[in-house]
DNA sequence: TAAGTATATACAACCGATTACATATTTTTT
DNA sequence: AAAAAATATGTAATCGGTTGTATATACTTA
């Protein structure tokens, strides 16, 4: 075994005596070279380990075939699904997918943006990170004409797509629901609406109060991180309520779960005390006991939404400019389990 | 907002009446130039918004920073803590991570092994696919001496690297705990012991057993892939056994789970009736009940570790040829919770 | 001050593919 | 058989950096 040297276009040509132009025009399948020519190529190239350089191509053509994607975290059950969809579509026609982490920072999403726009990816696709509103660090990508789409976590922007659910309507659909059980007293646990997502699924909440007169109030509202953890320190809240509530619904079942887990462990019924419902539909609503109602948010379908409609997008180089399309709603459903039928 | 022409040192050159070369070094921080030209080079290039161009780079080092990452699916727990941890490694020393899913099938495998080797990665971080037993398709990678490292699904390989866990041992730890409590006629739930992985598994759970005087038989090994499913079926064919087990060591918690919860739907009690040990320690081992004792695989660490070795070794830049090290053992534990604890 | 050394900058080739344009070869038409 | 058209191939510039070598300038030293 030794370190080779790699085959180029011109070791290539020198061997068959003609030039790189043909070499490369019939490695590109360009119909102008004979079919004899090209088989001759075809087969020496195959024959001596040719292979592309990416670099050379890339350094003229000025296209990476590589789309960036910035995610806040990927160990989730949903993000991992999103990437999953996103790498199939991107694999299958042929890009790459770089993906960084921002780790929920600012900050570090910064950093991100930079070192995609240096890696010169095609397009982006985003989910922003908790503390993100100001998005002006996308702005060179918008300044070079590079199509971005947010998904999941999105801001509206004129030059931007944005791929979601219908967060406002699922909510409400949550609420009512929990409401045609004959809950009154309803819990929202949420992230700080900062994020569009989670303004929409308080508004929705609101609303469908609003809509069957029940009042709504402020201490019904519980701000957290949505973690498994924040979802055990909700617990304690509740139960140091004068009333408890009768219903719960947390923007997210890792959180749901782990206050559902600490109410059980403290003798609270679940549902006939408190009633929960979830958002995600992750494996484990199905695990715990009992189950978890809660909105199927299908992470792998919204990243093969997002990938092929930035590829699309890609394809068409510029022919749709990406405002066209500003909003995507991939379809989402509340799952109805045990742990809000309070009648049978 | 209009496209804008890319910088180049040309510019930057011409702008400041010096030659290209000057401008390059600068760049790189070459202490052959002067602080002077530096700094005005510095200031030029960032008020012209310059940006490195990588192919142009790349093209002349042959050197891509960028890690080509193959795995089998990345939407499990496990594997996206993997991903997690190399992409935070490879970040921070300015390295990009591609990765490709095999999806379980050799000839993905072999496609993706393709597509990284055209994107000229610098080096490969792989998990094996279910089926993968020859791995000639690795060569061009040893061929072109460019490192490569196998993590938890591995293959011998006098070039590669591997980082694993000692998974004989944790077998073994395993059983010999379902045996410390009582059990006598343990179950082993496995996949096909085709990759390392199961195969050691499979000789921990079998020495447990031999050193305990307990007789190993062939019919309490189950042969599945693994699945939530899999593991429904499993029940299935315990309850149809003549002699039920007592206890069932199960190569993965998404299958044990599966199990479990079929059995105890059956009104079968865990851990009386049966006692049950998985392995993986996800996330879902703490939400089933009973929790489920498990052997704790640390998947960030384990990305953490093989990243790290990964540029380690391009940094060394073959001064330590990659086979110097050969395997690694990454530390883990039998985490024993209630589904397996009888003697309370 | 002249020679010698150190420091700073410039020149130009190079990495490997693409492609507009020019030229050569074959085929068709008259 | 000559001209026209169609087909196939070649020439050479280009993309934007990097780097060995040459040259120019500043600084020491004798």
């Amino acid at each position: 075994m030794s370190t080779e040297k790699e085959v180029t276009i011109y070791d290539i040509a020198r061997k068959l005596n003609i030039s790189s132009a043909t070499v490369s025009r019939a490695l590109n399948d360009d119909p102008v070279v004979s079919k004899k020519t090209k088989q001759k190529i075809f087969d020496l190239a195959e024959q001596m380990g040719y292979r592309t350089n990416l670099f050379a191509r890339n350094l003229r053509n000025n296209r990476t075939n590589t789309i960036g994607v910035i995610i806040p975290r990927i160990n989730s059950f949903f993000m991992s699904s999103v990437i999953s969809g996103m790498e199939k579509v991107a694999n299958q026609s042929g890009y790459n997918l770089i993906i960084s982490q921002s780790s929920e920072s600012v900050e570090k999403e910064i950093k991100n943006v930079k070192t995609l726009y240096n890696s010169r990816v095609d397009g982006l696709l985003v989910s922003l990170a908790y503390d993100t509103i100001d998005t002006s660090h996308f702005d060179v990508f918008f300044k070079m004409r590079l199509p971005l789409i947010f998904f999941d976590r999105v801001v509206e922007h004129e030059h931007a797509t944005n791929i979601i659910i219908d967060n406002r309507k699922k909510a409400y659909e949550a609420t009512q629901h929990l409401i045609d059980q004959g809950c009154r007293r309803i819990l929202h646990v949420t992230a700080i609406p900062r994020q569009t997502v989670y303004v929409e699924r308080l508004a929705g909440y609101k609303q469908a109060l609003a809509d069957h007169n029940i009042k709504f109030k402020e201490d019904y509202v519980i701000i957290n991180d949505l973690s498994h953890r924040a979802g055990i320190e909700t617990a304690a809240i509740i139960q140091a309520m004068n009333t408890m509530p009768d219903a719960v619904f947390v923007s997210n079942d890792d959180c749901a779960i782990g206050c559902m887990i600490a109410l059980k462990k403290a003798g609270i019924r679940i549902p006939d005390d408190i009633a929960f419902v979830g958002f995600n539909n992750d494996p484990i609503s199905t695990i715990v006991e009992p189950n978890l109602t809660t909105i199927d948010y299908p992470g792998y379908e919204m990243g093969v939404v997002a990938a092929n409609n930035l590829i699309n997008h890609l394809h068409l180089n510029g022919v749709a400019p990406i405002h066209t399309t500003n909003t995507i709603i991939i379809r989402s459903e509340l799952i109805i389990r045990a742990s809000s039928l309070k009648r049978k």
